[in-house]
Formats: C-alpha cells, structure tokens, sequence
DNA sequence: TGTTTGCATTGATGTGAATCAACCAATCAT
DNA sequence: ATGATTGGTTGATTCACATCAATGCAAACA
C-alpha cells in the first residue's frame, strides 16, 4: 500500500470521528486537546443515515441521547391534542437535538429529518460522565446549551413582536449566517423545509410565506 | 445564651445559605449533599435587596454571573435599535437568569427588576469550577439550562400559533403552576408585571391584553 | 400521453387584533 | 384643594394577515 493511499483512508477514517470533522469548530470538540477528542469520540455512535420523514425522536419517548447533525437538516415540533403540529426549530449540521428533554428525562417534541441526514449520536449519561471529567467539554457542552436559549429568546422576541415581512427576512438572514458559518454560500442554499414548515415555525400561513418570498425574490 | 435563641440564631443563619434556603428543592442544590451543598453557598453572594426598576445587567455587557431570584420577580429584555423593548421572559424565585449570555459571554438582553427583589449571585467561572469536581451538581446546572430551552421552545410554539384568548390563558396557567410550585397559591396572585410588559412578552397590545382579562374575569 | 398527486402561487373576502382616541382612578406635585 | 402624570379600561375604526378557493406546475406513474 502506497504512502499516499494510507494517508487517504486515515483522511477518511478521521472524517468518521470527531477528530477530522469539518464540524469539530461549532460543535463538542471545541476547546478539547486531541487525545480528549478522541475521548468524546469514543461514546459517540454515528447510524445510516436517516432520510425525509424518519424520526430521531418522538414526543413522549424517554431521553436517552443527545442527536448532533452531520449533514442535513431535522426540524423539531410539537403536536397538539387537535393533531396540529407546531414547528419550533430547524438543525443544521454542528447544532444540537433534544436539549430540551435534559430537564425532564421526556421528548417534548419530536424531532423529524427534512432531508437525506447524518446524525452523531451520544448516550446523554455518558456524555455528563465525561464532561464532569474534561472541564473543557462541560464548558462547551454549557455553552452549546446556553446557544440555545440564546437562540430561542431571538424567536421569542421576534414573534413576539413583528410582521410578516420581518420574520421571513429574519428567518432567511438567520438560516444564511448559520449556512456561512458552515462553509457553505451566504447568498444561495437550499430550502430542504417545505413552505408550510416554514409558515409553521414563524407563526404565518402558507399563502403569506408564499407571497412575502414573492415580494422579496 | 438558651438552646432555644442558638436555634433560632441557626435558623436565620441557614435561610440566608443554601442550606436551608426554601427554594432548595428548585434550585442549584436539587441532588447534592450536605456537605457540597456548604460548598455551591461558598461561591454565592447575596447582595441587600434590589428595587423595582433596578437593573441585574445590560444588554451588551460582559458576562461574569448568573442570578438567580430569592424572592420578587425580574422581566428579561431586547431593546431594538428603535429604542422598542421585547420582553423575552419573567423570572420567579429559583429560577437562573442570564444563562442566554454563556454562549458568546456578552449579555443579548437586559435584566430589570419588577417589585423588591432579593437575588442570589453566583459567578459563573467559579460555578463551573465546582461543577467539574461535584458531577451532581454539573448534572443540575445543565438541567436547569434544559429547562430554560424547554420553557422557551414552550414560548415559541404559543406565539407562532394561539390567538390572544389563548396566549393570555397560557401565560396565567404557567404564572399559576410556577406559583403552586413555590408553595403559593394557584389561584390568587399577584402579578408584579404591568399590562404593557406581559403585551410585550404575549406580542400583543396593551388594550388586547386589557379587555381579554375583562372578558376572563 | 394523459392522469394523479403534492406543493407552491395567486386572487378574493373576512376577521381578529392593532391603532387611535377617550376616559377613569390613583398617585404625585404645587 | 387643584392640576399633572401614570397605568388601566373601554369604544370606534382600520388593516395586516388568515381563510377560502382556484390555478399552476413539476414529479411519479400507468
């Protein structure tokens, strides 16, 4: 086996681990030293990946495991008694599924794939057991956390209080800063969520989603 | 000196630690001994009683604690370049506040105080520290980041789909569960918060709120 | 090639809540 | 006492967005 072709299939093989992910910069790795990372590495578990539709979680279901994405996106949502689902987040790769079940022990949403998605998976007690090992992973773990309300009160705060127009743009502008900080153009993506998703999470019907994209384009 | 006054005499001594602190059971010591119980109080300061309008922190300014409220009532809020103010959550007795600014160590919001209000301080590196070496309490502060994330998605599913009726019977019904909790009546209270600030928090008007209590009463 | 199916878009109409404007009661200043 | 200020309530009007209904359009399939 040539030099080169070894250092190919090592590349690929730390491509599967946290060590070698593109994503290791937004994600639990950050602020770990290498032979810590392999620590982190080495409770994660990575499946095939989920398409369109498949569930990570469903509403009800116990806790078991935090779901870091790969690649692809997963919304979360909640279902009401009447069967109607309410959209409360969209992940993109790096972000962090099912925070809000640490509390409880229970899903109080479900969270669905949007798209073809690769997931990290990590046993929550196994993680917490390591983290109170590695002071630098409870300080990411923490601060990963704390994104996340920091995420939330910005939904708050923008429901709360604007227009229709103004919750598109900042939907669009939210998901063009979390694209760029992934590598990926600013100014074109991909919608892998479908209008209504869309109208769901922003507390809007479709028809004005539709038409505020048609004011805009 | 009667064993009857030193007891008393004790007694004060502990509601003022964590110790015998009342809201124990909700807060940072939920799951840790005696013993490491002495330790969180070491590294929490109490500070004479705030008073309505006081501010615990600025928008904008650099993180070093959180707070959590002993007794009284604190609002958390945007100011948006217009000088508009969105408030983005209320905060009872046990419950943390801050914890929005861990992720990038500035404070996103601002926190004012509602009515007198006596609050515990805990600086955040110091409590960081502590939990690296008690993993119970590690456990806690994450599940009490948890709940924020999970009140706050709670928040997102209400303002993105419920008319005003049921965004005022929500935000009373947590009011009321949050006081229950606290060992407060569930069905009379006290709201320390004006019309205008629960409009901000609901994204809805003053007058709506208003007339949606009339028609409740 | 025509049919079905599942979004997305566009148009017409209705409505819930915002806005505008008084009004009231309580607190505060003179 | 008297006027001024502040927070809350109530009424009248307006408007942004939901709803209802049709149409467009591409992919999947027979």
């Amino acid at each position: 086996m040539s030099n080169n072709q070894s250092s190919i299939i090592s590349l690929l093989k730390d491509r599967a681990s946290c060590k070698g992910c593109g994503l290791a910069s937004l994600c639990l790795p950050v602020g770990l030293i290498e032979n810590d990372i392999d620590k982190l590495n080495a409770i994660v578990t990575r499946n095939t990946p989920y398409h369109r539709g498949d569930m990570l979680y469903n509403q009800g279901e116990a806790f078991s495991q935090i779901y870091i994405v790969k690649s692809g996106s997963v919304k979360a949502y909640y279902e009401d008694k009447d069967g109607n689902e309410h959209v409360v987040g969209f992940f993109l790769p790096g972000e962090l599924i099912g925070l809000e079940a640490i509390h409880t022990g229970v899903h109080s949403c479900s969270a669905a794939v949007l798209e073809t998605t690769a997931a990290c998976e990590v046993p929550f007690e196994d993680l917490e057991k390591l983290s109170s090992e590695l002071p630098s992973l409870q300080h990411q773990l923490l601060r990963l956390l704390s994104r996340e309300v920091h995420n939330d009160c910005g939904m708050v705060a923008l429901l709360g209080n604007n227009s229709a127009e103004e919750r598109v743009a900042a939907f669009l502008i939210s998901l063009s800063t979390r694209f760029h900080q992934r590598g990926l153009s600013a100014n074109e993506f991909h919608l892998s969520m479908s209008r209504a998703e869309i109208a769901s999470f922003l507390g809007l019907a479709v028809e004005t989603v539709s038409r505020t994209f048609s004011r805009f384009q």
